[in-house]
DNA sequence: CACCAGGTACTGT
DNA sequence: ACAGTACATGGT
């Protein structure tokens, strides 16, 4: 077990945030145990101190929970008022993950139009009928497959994904024929716009889960995707700028708040980590809403249950 | 039984 | 480019 402190960091927001769908909490004893490809991650979070381990030696555990962002300096640029201070004040030491890119690639096409717990149903299922059985220090599961795995679509359709099957099924067809193209070192290469692009000819792949794949997987922090929640939390702290900037945008349309929109105002007014503000405003607009409803039934202390 | 869920693809203007 | 709409599935 690896011990190590960890500064600027929150374990359980971070895992917690939707950013990643495979982890398994351990009430008791606090760990997590969280699977990435085809390793399991082990780890607790004890003050401003993790306990890790993990199944896989060469499995860079650091990378994955990204302890070498420049956390401060993040911080400092996404802070550009009181609002989006007060959701990082909530929940300081999130982090964005750096996953692998077929696995978020996979795990996103499946949430779309979908809720969380479904979310990760479908993933679990798609892993135990294509990966292959791995376990850790008791800890039993599958490894996510390789897209070369999910060949056999009848199989596939009984994971429950509905129509989203199809998409996954080809986009899996997609990435082991040009793995090269999806790798890591070369959609980096990109800009933002390029490799949203390129991703974007995924199908089941629009403009919100590409955006999730470039954050969660590729490293551009200044993707900011737009779901509904990020949608009712942007037009809540900046609606009077959002709506000013969809008149000014209109063409043949009414000026609604679209989702470019948002995203467009967003990546500006936020900067270079964008995807961070992203991901705490989601965060902290879940974490209230649970609260909400938590207060509502008086059950405090049940807040994050509340919400699927 | 309606309604909703980390949207996307397709169709019309 | 932008507005409307169908869409599988499972839970309230």
């Amino acid at each position: 077990m690896n011990i190590m402190p960890a500064k600027d960091f929150n374990l359980k927001a971070t895992l917690e945030s939707g950013q990643v769908f495979r982890y398994h909490h351990d009430g008791n004893t606090g760990f997590y145990c969280v699977v990435a490809g085809g390793s399991i991650i082990k780890i607790r979070q004890i003050g401003s101190r993790i306990e890790y381990d993990c199944s896989s030696k060469v499995f860079d555990v650091a990378k994955l929970f990204g302890f070498n962002h420049s956390y401060g300096k993040i911080i400092k640029s996404i802070s550009r008022d009181e609002k989006i201070r007060g959701a990082i004040n909530k929940h300081y030491g999130l982090r964005i993950l750096e996953q692998q890119p077929w696995e978020c690639t996979a795990s996103f096409i499946c949430s779309a139009f979908s809720n969380i717990p479904r979310i990760r149903q479908c993933i679990e299922k798609v892993s135990a009928a294509f990966g292959s059985r791995i376990e850790f220090d008791g800890f039993k599961t599958f490894s996510f497959p390789q897209p070369q795995q999910i060949s056999d679509f009848a199989k596939l359709k009984k994971c429950g994904l509905g129509y989203r099957a199809k998409y996954l099924f080809e986009t899996a067809r997609i990435f082991s024929n040009n793995s090269e193209d999806y790798s890591l070192q070369q959609l980096r290469k990109l800009s933002y716009a390029a490799a949203k692009e390129r991703l974007m000819e995924l199908p089941g792949v629009g403009s919100k889960v590409a955006d999730c794949i470039l954050l969660f997987a590729y490293g551009f922090y200044g993707a900011f995707p737009v779901d509904v929640w990020i949608h009712r939390a942007m037009a809540d702290s900046y609606g009077a700028q959002l709506r000013k900037l969809a008149a000014a945008g209109k063409k043949t349309g009414k000026g609604k708040i679209s989702e470019s929109v948002v995203a467009g105002f967003a990546r500006g007014y936020f900067g270079e980590y964008a995807g961070y503000a992203q991901q705490f405003l989601y965060h902290h607009s879940r974490i209230e809403k649970a609260a909400k409803i938590a207060k509502t039934l008086q059950v405090p202390g049940a807040a994050v249950a509340a919400v699927p």
